[in-house]
DNA sequence: CATCACGGTATCCTTTTTGACACTATGGGC
DNA sequence: GCCCATAGTGTCAAAAAGGATACCGTGATG
């Protein structure tokens, strides 16, 4: 996933499009969503979220903290415990994945929508 | 790209994730975003985004109208004519778009972000 | 007669993304 | 002594996405 879609200097749309490079990546929009309800485990995030693979969820998690947007706290503990949360600029996202998911409720009714 | 990321039917974050498999996509936002300024023909989409290669810019904008985001009118002329232009439903996109563009501006301003 | 513009297709190849599966350390419970 | 849970990692392979390049028909233009 590349983190800079375009370099190009008169692109408009690059706030844009960098803005969904990175949300964009399978799992990272759902643990968004449920992180905005509150701090979450590892294995927590994984039983809300059974079809992803332990793979996949540490990889799109590390993207999220890359790019800044969950903070991942590690409590030196035997059964190892580590929490992930998002950080201000993560939580400020909350807008966007809103427009979102307000679009989907009313443009993509119960079935597939029209044209899928 | 899956048309639909997620079938499980108790995941919250569905309507989310289904709106952004409509919106990623290497070149889509850009088209959109264009396109919210007017019609405009396959040809000056291509001038206006030099990098995109011809097969790309087609199949994008197959996939947008397969979506119904986007509407494909051909005129049957012999240098063809083809124009594109927002459906209602890809208008009533805007919000989202512009929702990703405030955050992008304010975000991730001039460089990389901080975290990138 | 050759070339250009238009709006594409078709084919091949590379890169990126995702998935399956096995493996790790540690301490506690049975 | 064996298995459980936690939070991962590593390797390999498949699938998806994207890119390079060449080609198509038509009519006007030079």
């Amino acid at each position: 996933m590349p983190r800079v879609s375009s370099r190009i200097p008169g692109v408009e749309g690059c706030a844009v499009e960098r803005t969904l490079s990175l949300i964009e990546g399978k799992w990272k929009i759902i643990v968004l969503y449920k992180l905005l309800k509150g701090t979450l485990r590892f294995n927590e995030l994984r039983r809300l979220m059974p079809l992803v693979t332990q793979r996949m969820l540490t990889h799109q998690l590390r993207e999220l903290e890359a790019d800044g947007l969950i903070v991942r706290t590690v409590y030196a503990q035997v059964p190892p415990r580590v929490e992930y949360s998002l950080s201000a600029r993560g939580r400020s996202l909350e807008p966007v994945l809103m427009a979102m998911k307000e679009w989907g409720d009313t443009n993509l009714s119960s079935q597939g929508a029209q044209a899928a």
